[in-house]
DNA sequence: CGCACTCTTGATATTTCTCAAAATGGGTGG
DNA sequence: CCACCCATTTTGAGAAATATCAAGAGTGCG
């Protein structure tokens, strides 16, 4: 990793101009870190806690409950900062659902080093926060939402993040498979399915072939998935 | 709020000296907000978000879906640190299970203020991301685990926060009621109330009373809630 | 000591899961 | 460019878990 990546990085995900030396200071901790499509990533050290910026890619922390239970906590698209999980009660991993590029700080060295910049600081902590909000808004969603919810939940939040505006709605290609989508809902594939169905029955959605869908009533789709409109 | 009750708190909470100079910076930003029991804080301003400290009390983050559903996102229970969470996706309250004393910071003026300080930025830090890490085992939880798992998941987590190790194992005098436990593990009370009698009648755990719980194999409840052991 | 509220227990309803099979999509090679 | 093939997705029927509704029991406070 270059200061120059990180500074490009930086600009594009904290909207922010990262000073020089900074830039080096914190290429001095990164870790670069390149997933294959369906790979698992090894960080370095399982023990510490890793601040993970994602380049290029779409990837996903998963939690393992055994017996294959896996329950997928966050996707994580390019331009994301988050915190990969540490925990004694849930071991976490992390996979690429494409290519992906990221870099991996730890924790303690980094928030050290950026403490010397108050508005770095601050952007970086902005960020987490969003991170964090989103963890808590999915403890919601997984402990009171029906499976209709949480689809248009999904489907919700997904086009906000990659959809595009067009002519009969906001479309977006969905990166991610089925199965992934009802690992992170808590619910089987086969809901997940019925779901999608149900909402394309019902004129909220269209979809064409695995990954695209459109959503043609943005009110209405809000309206189920029991978002604030 | 005085810049001693801050030093005391910190100490407390971050097992670290706060420097006077740093406490009354601090408590220029900070509001103290006490809630009675039952109560909802009423903090300044919504649309910001706060780090909210526990110096004395029981406290819950609930998020709100309308139709009487609500989810209880944490407990913070005293020497607690964590951020009250925004989204537009869920209206989040604070509410006060006991009395007690919270001071709540805005995140922004607070990061930037400690950011001066290496040391303390990394202290507040790392509790931040144990909150955070707290959420993501909430989520694979709340999607993955049955009925028993949630709850023997619950005891044993109340157990290692203010449990009392003694002959029979350990006790604890829970503080929140079953409707709050249901509200977190996204149960009704009556499941919840059947698990505990499950986990009885299994010998996992003895009952006396509406809150007191007394866990007498350790080893067992953690089997029981698909947590390493 | 009694009353209000919480908790527990029981019977039934509903939702989602599980298991099984058919359909579709998208990539490959002829 | 088309046909085939494998993996993914969809659909269906039945099973399991938890929710709901309704009583009854207990706790602890005034």
């Amino acid at each position: 990793m270059s200061d120059n990546d990180l500074q490009r990085l930086f600009a594009a995900l904290l909207h922010l101009d990262l000073p020089k030396s900074m830039a080096s200071r914190l290429c001095a901790l990164g870790g670069d870190v390149d997933i294959k499509c369906g790979a698992v990533a090894e960080l370095d050290d399982p023990a510490v806690r890793f601040i993970v910026f994602v380049a290029e890619g779409v990837a996903k922390f998963v939690g393992h409950l055994g017996n294959d239970r896996e329950q997928v906590v966050a996707f994580l698209l390019a331009n994301d900062l988050t915190v990969f999980p540490r925990s004694d009660a849930v071991p976490y991993s992390l996979h690429g659902i494409t290519d992906c590029r990221l870099f991996a700080f730890p924790a303690d060295a980094f928030i050290r080093t950026i403490a010397a910049d108050p508005d770095l600081a601050k952007a970086v902590c902005e960020h987490m926060f969003v991170a964090f909000d989103q963890s808590r808004d999915m403890s919601v969603l997984l402990g009171r939402k029906t499976a209709q919810e949480r689809v248009a939940t999904f489907l919700t939040s997904m086009a906000e993040r990659i959809g595009k505006q067009n002519d009969d709605g906001v479309s977006l290609s969905l990166p991610i498979s089925r199965r992934e989508i009802a690992d992170s809902l808590g619910l089987t594939i086969e809901t997940v399915s019925r779901q999608f169905t149900e909402l394309r029955e019902l004129g909220i959605i269209d979809t064409n072939g695995r990954s695209d869908v459109t959503i043609l009533d943005r009110l209405r789709i809000r309206e189920v998935a029991a978002l604030p409109c």
